[in-house]
RNA sequence: GGAGAGGUGGCAGAGUGGUCGAAUGUACCUGACUCGAAAUCAGGCGUAGGUGCGAGCCUACCGAGGGUUCGAAUCCCUCCCUCUCCGCCA
């Protein structure tokens, strides 16, 4: 969420910002919404300090009494009980209108609420203007796109050869956009998953999260999933008293974990909070109706190991570049060819300030796919959250939240089969994963 | 699933209709005393919002939401969460 204060006090130069990210806010609603805002709210604390003035009146008076007719002072008593029949006479008399007022206030602010929360953050100033994926600005190459001497299969046609890739069973059990692998494959999955955290536990200084799977709609207002992008959530009902409610099941571990400092002040000196998790991330995909069909590069569930920080302001970009690195050095020690790329205005997702994707060499598709999403929020998610720390001064003060992929486990399957293939449709095991499979240097057939 | 007890400021803990945003303790900050520290004494110390150039003034907030009342931390209703015991369960 954008801060309020700044829209009322820039409204022009925050609209040209968004402009650039192919948002186009609606100035003129804003000051409309804020215009009936400010009238309701002011005539309602109005009326609502006369009536605490009178109510506070009436209780001295009615406090006197008994003291006036110990002390005989009768006649005194009896003007004060005619004060506050009076008293509440007139504060009874405010009390259609404040009524009214309050009962519209909430509705006004909710309308307020409502308009600011779907307004997506305004990019850095670093970050190139564009409109889409074309304009987005390769930052560096690492290693060169491997050579084969052969020709090369896809992930589809390996992991089936290797009869440990199954998608017309996932599709029986489940449907559409679900994988299913067994004996070594299941394990190489695994073992990326174990070698990711460890990596990230033991070097780079992350603390190890388990969290939920399940949410609620709270925490996914937090992170900014939700109102916006509900479709693409799945979401599971829940019976809460009268009324029903809901879980999501987490799209990324992102939203369990950004979460975790919803609602709460961090002492300065415990920042930076570093954390990964490796969890499932399940998403509805409505809207890719043909992309990506084959393979399991988009599907419904899939293992992602997620490092979040949550800083101090000033770090924020200096910690986004650490970030980047963490999930680089994955990609390097397993050997896997990969760029880095700046996302342009046109194509960052709807949360984040700066952008940069790390995208790995697919032999088989003869280009780069996204592996890695690394994003600075600065303060938009913390501000939705309300995660604060105490600053130099003893102040609660914003924090910025970042997060970025470490990397995404599938794909990270995808990328080891397709580039480590051999010609007989074997796949040599990554050095730095054979300690995870006992020792296994090649996947055969059989 | 059954029975009970609770949710109040950073923490502990009073408060059961009226000058209560909330006693007291503790933590923290400032000052005094001290060579310095401790102890002691004095003062300060929540968050969000509105309004004003500003000192300030005003509003809301005692788990959440509704209700009663001139007035609710306090009374009523619904829900959520935590803890204890029993049962069941990976």
């Amino acid at each position: 969420m954008l801060d309020i204060q700044t829209l009322r006090n820039d409204l022009a130069a925050v609209a040209a910002r968004l402009a650039t990210r192919g948002y186009a806010l609606d100035t003129a609603k804003f000051e409309q919404l804020e215009a009936e805002r400010k009238t309701i709210q002011t005539r309602t604390q109005e009326l609502q300090a006369k009536r605490n003035a009178l109510s506070k009146q009436i209780g001295v008076l009615a406090g006197s009494i008994a003291r006036l007719n110990a002390t005989e002072e009768h006649e005194q008593a009896d003007f004060n009980i005619l004060q506050i029949e009076q008293s509440k006479a007139e504060a009874g008399a405010l009390g259609d209108e404040l009524k009214q007022l309050e009962t519209k206030l909430p509705l006004v602010l909710q309308e307020m609420e409502a308009f600011l929360s779907v307004i997506p953050n305004t990019p850095h100033s670093t970050v190139p203007v564009g409109k889409s994926e074309a304009d987005n600005l390769e930052v560096r190459k690492v290693g060169e796109p491997t050579k084969f001497s052969f020709e090369v299969k896809d992930h589809v046609s390996i992991g089936e050869g290797l009869n440990g890739l199954d998608f017309d069973t996932a599709t029986k059990i489940a449907g559409a956009r679900f994988s299913l692998l067994k004996g070594p494959l299941a394990r190489m999955h695994r073992a990326l998953a174990q070698f990711m955290l460890d990596t990230h536990t033991e070097q780079h200084g992350y603390t190890e999260t388990y969290v939920p799977y399940l949410v609620n709609a709270e925490s996914m207002r937090g992170t900014g999933q939700l109102p916006k992008f509900e479709e693409d959530l799945f979401k599971v009902p829940r019976q809460m008293g009268e009324k029903e409610e809901h879980f999501y099941l987490i799209p990324t571990a992102e939203v369990p974990v950004t979460n975790m400092v919803r609602d709460t002040i961090t002492p300065l000196e415990k920042l930076p909070l570093k954390y990964v998790a490796h969890t499932p991330c399940f998403r509805s995909e409505a809207g890719s109706y043909g992309r990506d069909t084959r393979g399991m590069i988009r599907q419904h569930q899939f293992d992602k190991v997620e490092l979040v920080q949550i800083v101090h302001p000033e770090k924020s970009y200096e910690m986004l570049e650490e970030l980047l690195g963490h999930a680089e050095i994955i990609l390097q020690k397993l050997g896997l060819p990969y760029r880095v790329v700046k996302l342009c205005t046109g194509d960052m997702g709807f949360s984040a300030a700066t952008t940069y994707d790390i995208e790995v060499w697919l032999p088989a598709q003869n280009t780069y796919r996204e592996i890695s999403s690394c994003s600075n929020f600065e303060a938009f998610q913390a501000r939705r959250m309300q995660a604060r720390f105490r600053n130099a001064q003893g102040k609660p003060e914003l924090l910025h939240t970042l997060n970025g992929s470490g990397l995404a486990v599938g794909r990270t399957l995808v990328a080891v089969l397709e580039n480590y293939q051999q010609a007989d449709g074997s796949v040599k095991v990554p050095e730095v994963l054979r300690p995870y499979m006992g020792g296994m240097a090649i996947i055969c057939a059989n």
